[in-house]
DNA sequence: GTTCTGTATCGATATCTGTCGATACAGCTG
DNA sequence: CAGCTGTATCGACAGATATCGATACAGAAC
């Protein structure tokens, strides 16, 4: 496993975006997109984007994201930490709660990276 | 981080497909996933995966993946078994050689999931 | 059958990760 | 300011992961 101590926050030009099936991932890409991968490698946190996303108005306060879950306050602050700190979330903290949104650029780059090859059964969709 | 001994191989029906931003994820979808996305959570193995889809014929004997990385075989071969209990990639063996190829599937499933909504700016790429 | 090559498994180990309770910090309210 | 609520950080710990060398297994060639 990767060392991710002390690493920036991943911005939006650490990793290339064509579909990782065309062409061998060099290192550099491979380790910057790994770590996009690793936020999205927890169940909680997967559920916490989804949840994050199709909250009303894009953003939902951590105080709506901690009721849904069984473990305690600090665990899912952790887990939002990992998703801003893998460049997949915003946050800002507006009086008395803080806010967490989904950049969808990062989505968007991983969405493409994964696009299959030209699927033998393919024409509608 | 979840538990993952003696589960079995990943199939097609593990997890639904719809994009992760529309509605919130449940736990089960959120656990299959993780699963998945734990697998491309390493550089070696998103560069294995992106070896074996852009080789020719789509597919790629073990003795090709070996050259590329500094670790040793041993290691390769785990990463591979990683790739394939994710449900990421099958593989068989064909005499001497042992072929991995990439299962479009389950890249596509991934890929549908991670779309973004509408983003707020978009025109042109 | 013996030997060689290619790949997988085993056992050990250092490191990483998820989790918690305790606590610090930020901003609101009185 | 004091007290309250919401969120983040800290320190500790159990369990997971990546890695290795040694070794087992599979098939081919002799």
């Amino acid at each position: 496993m990767s060392n991710q101590a002390d690493l920036p926050v991943l911005g939006q030009d650490e990793a290339c975006c064509a579909p990782m099936v065309r062409e061998p991932l060099g290192e550099v890409d491979a380790v910057a997109l790994s770590r996009m991968f690793k936020a999205l490698s927890d169940p909680i946190r997967l559920r916490l984007l989804s949840l994050i996303a199709s909250h009303e108005g894009g953003e939902a306060c951590v105080c709506d994201l901690i009721g849904p879950f069984d473990v305690s306050q600090p665990t899912i602050s952790h887990h939002l930490k990992v998703l801003r700190e893998a460049g997949l979330v915003g946050s800002e903290r507006r009086g008395t709660w803080v806010y967490y949104w989904v950049l969808p650029e990062a989505l968007t780059r991983l969405s493409a990276l994964l696009e299959a090859p030209a699927a033998p059964v393919e024409a509608s969709a």
